[in-house]
DNA sequence: TCTGGGGTCCTAGGACCC
DNA sequence: TCTGGGGTCCTAGGACCC
């Protein structure tokens, strides 16, 4: 059995390098770039320029805060498509090196390299990483850093010491000692509440919770997250690479630049969440179960109502059939200003194939034949003539 | 300083069935 | 008339990640 190779391939500040490479006479000059919420008056930072980050600018930060922190910055906005498509492009190069790649999030990749000895005769895992690197700079022109080890975890965070736009790997057999340098804020998991538990018994760094027993970290955090715990700080991670995750959820929610008080705007944007919504998931070719509606109250209380249905469905009158009562349901419970409003579809299925009859017979058809048609038909129309050229008014009046 | 948008996973309690 | 344990499904909430 050989040791896994494994490599964690983490574009840097990725948000920014494509603003720059979509926009090189403006964005692409500007050393001091942010990349977020500059629209509207509520956003946060996707992605701040190594330069910003000088400046204390961190992602995540609401835009007028770190507007103040580095006054000269140009904010521009997130450029969603281009961001996708780069991630494809990057995709199609980490396959010629390994098939089994995975991506983990938009600005992410995990490789694995087992197995792939005899293809680049025994060359050390720093230099494959090192080709794939160059290789992605000189063909989607995106600079990325990368992690390599033995083990998923270590790969990640090894990752963190290459940055930015570097190759850092961990031997085969140094886990442990390389996890020993780190502070467990630093181990993916370990979020902010956890920290705080954590610190209540002065634990910082790993170092430090290395000298807990398994039992006794049980006292302290509960047997399961002990465990997990436990074999984190020593470098031991079980988790494999996967090349295809199917999707489990899909959302769309929005927040407001001023709160909503009243039930019919509530409604109005519901159904713009719902044809969003509905009209990726027809265009994944999945149906859903499970319908969520998620509402953000003026004091950041977040709540939410879902329904399971016995039979999955796709079409915009069928969700917003459901989803239009869970909001009303929501408002009953707590009437007050909104900030945000999602809907989220999920317990999916594959949307081809014959329907399902259901045994509950017509009471329980909450979508006809009829529905999904119409759905599709809007869906092509939308495809040809733009996605403006069937107002949802006229098409997805809620049957009341 | 006022907190985005898109996700995943886990837990706890209640309903229901055997 | 009063009582069991286990399993599955669903809902709501929360922690976490990029």
């Amino acid at each position: 059995v050989s040791v896994r190779k494994l490599l964690h391939v983490d574009c840097d500040a990725y948000f920014v390098q494509v603003a720059r490479l979509e926009d090189p006479e403006g964005a692409g000059r500007e050393e001091l770039l942010l990349v977020g919420g500059s629209s509207r008056s509520r956003g946060v930072i996707t992605s701040a320029s190594y330069p910003c980050r000088a400046y204390g600018v961190r992602s995540g930060m609401p835009t007028a805060q770190a507007v103040r922190l580095c006054p000269a910055a140009v904010v521009v906005p997130v450029p969603r498509s281009a961001c996708a498509r780069l991630h494809r492009e990057i995709r199609v190069v980490l396959e010629r090196f390994s098939p089994i790649v995975e991506g983990a999030s938009i600005d992410e990749f995990y490789m694995d390299l087992t197995g792939t000895e005899l293809l680049y005769r025994d060359e050390a895992l720093f230099d494959t990483a090192t080709r794939i690197r160059l290789a992605v700079l000189e063909e989607v022109r995106i600079s990325v850093s990368i992690g390599g080890a033995a083990v998923r975890l270590v790969a990640k965070l090894a990752t963190n010491r290459a940055k930015p736009g570097g190759v850092f790997v961990v031997p085969d057999g140094g886990e442990a000692e390389f996890m020993r340098t780190l502070k467990l804020a630093d181990i993916p998991g370990v979020g902010p509440r956890m920290q705080e538990r954590l610190q209540h018994y002065g634990l910082h760094t790993v170092q430090q919770a290395l000298g807990y027993d398994l039992d006794t970290l049980s006292r302290l955090f509960g047997a399961s997250w002990a465990e997990w715990l436990y074999d984190r700080i020593r470098g031991i991670d079980p988790a494999r690479i996967e090349p295809h995750a199917d999707a489990k959820s899909i959302s769309r929610d929005e927040t407001f630049a001023h709160d909503l008080h009243d039930d019919e705007s509530l409604e109005t944007e519901l159904l713009h969440l719902v044809l969003r919504a509905a009209g990726d998931l027809r265009g994944e070719a999945l149906r859903a179960r499970t319908i969520t509606v998620r509402i953000r109250d003026a004091d950041f209380t977040t709540r939410q109502a879902s329904r399971t249905l016995h039979e999955p469905i796709e079409s915009d009158r069928a969700i917003y059939a459901v989803a239009r009562p869970l909001l009303a349901k929501l408002r009953k419970a707590r009437r007050t200003g909104a900030r945000l409003l999602g809907v989220n579809v999920s317990r999916l299925t594959a949307g081809q194939g014959p329907t399902q009859l259901s045994l509950l017979g017509p009471l329980d058809e909450l979508e006809s034949e009829r529905d999904r048609t119409l759905a599709h038909a809007l869906d092509r129309l939308r495809a040809r003539f733009g996605h403006d050229s069937v107002l949802p008014g006229r098409v997805v009046r809620p049957q009341s």
